[in-house]
DNA sequence: TAGATATGAATGAATGATCATTCATTGCTA
DNA sequence: TAGCAATGAATGATCATTCATTCATATCTA
């Protein structure tokens, strides 16, 4: 899913003045490419400037558009702010409900193993999306939308593990454990570890991070996860 | 004739009602408390208005104070905000120390559930400091003064509860345990439990979320722990 | 003790900077 | 050429910071 690149390969200097005539001749864009390279440059304004440092200034100049561009394809900053976190709570939604409903692993342990490299593979972990998901938490409790989407995402996000988890207790015939229990501690202790991630790098890094979670994993279902395996 | 009553009109703006002028106290208070004051009043307009919503005029008003007062106490916002991030994990750091300390609970069975109390206490719970917390969090890539007085928050909490769990595994004589790794999966978990009280508050309260993490503890310290209890 | 003066804490109007939003204009494309 | 995406200067709003002024209290003086 290599969606938003666009805005990041054009120099920002080449925004100003001369339009490189690249590929397509055309000078206006459908709306819909124009939506996703705005939003793609809210991701990086937010990681480089912070959500209070990101205006939209720093987001049109990063996107190589004009100021008044933003405004045209989105009502308003605070709309687009909403397309970026809808944007990034879809992508991981997604992402972890493909390697849930994955076909060709449907052995549990081989598929547990799936989850926990997708929870801490590269590209989910990057500083940059981290830092977009705890600018947003910050105001959450502030802006009711920022929470009704984030509420959204994590529902969907522990019910698909909390079922996926109940397989693992069913097969592994784990007497003590608890699915739903399990599925709010791993994803509370993944968010908590993004957060060592993004905050705290030089005590934690992301293959330790990943070390940590297996290791909880392995103390409840020891059958499906080994603590040397990761 | 009337008009001499023109400058006592003033008062009526000033400091918002903030205290008779009362035989005891002195207009002006030692900078001590009115450092203080500014600090407490800082948390609750991160709280009501969020970080980006806070100014100079939210703060200096829930104070009951004028407008002036906190650039002549701290040197700018900055300061008084970074003043405040450090109030908090004070209060954190030195409230889980007292925990750890205690000599009335040399029992570690005690001490633990001491301290999963105490991490999920309705005072340290208390949506307000969750939401000054977080905002911070948000901030804190860009902020290298913020992430540098939290990673120091993090580095003594972690040690200080790795500790403790060193001696629960030496007590107990758990083979497959790894303190560290331990330590640090649960202060994550607590940080992703306390963002599901603050963020999603409908899908988990307070005791839930302590039954979460208790569920981990009893795990991974099945003698010193046990499932039903907390 | 009463009155005068000094001190500096506290105030808030004014300033200048920043930013979201608008809209008249530009210039590409069909 | 008509239509419309795109532009960016201008506008008005918000906010941190400044600093001349106010005033409660302490200290001095007779």
């Amino acid at each position: 899913m290599a969606t938003f690149q666009q805005s990041s390969d054009l120099p920002r200097t080449a925004a100003k003045r001369s339009r490189p005539p690249a590929r397509t001749s055309r000078r206006s864009e459908p709306p819909e490419v124009r939506r996703k390279q705005l939003i793609s440059a809210t991701m990086h304004s937010i990681a480089k400037n912070g959500l209070s440092g990101t205006t939209m200034a720093t987001i049109t100049q990063e996107a190589g558009l004009s100021l008044g561009i933003a405004n045209l394809h989105f009502k308003s900053k605070e709309k687009l702010l909403l397309a970026t976190l809808e944007a990034i709570a879809g992508e991981y939604n997604s992402g972890q409900a493909a390697v849930l409903a994955d076909r060709d692993h449907e052995n549990l342990v081989h598929k547990l193993n799936d989850l926990v490299d997708f929870h801490f593979s590269k590209n989910i972990t990057q500083k940059n999306k981290l830092a977009v998901w705890f600018a947003f938490f910050g105001e959450s409790k502030v802006r009711p939308t920022y929470q009704r989407i984030w509420s959204g995402h994590d529902i969907q996000s522990v019910a698909a593990i909390r079922d996926f988890f109940e397989r693992i207790v069913a097969e592994g015939n784990y007497q003590t454990a608890h699915a739903t229990s399990i599925a709010r501690g791993y994803t509370a202790m993944i968010d908590g570890l993004w957060l060592d991630l993004l905050i705290a790098p030089r005590e934690l890094n992301r293959l330790q991070a990943k070390q940590v979670a297996c290791h909880y994993l392995a103390s409840v279902f020891p059958n499906h996860m080994s603590i040397g395996s990761e």
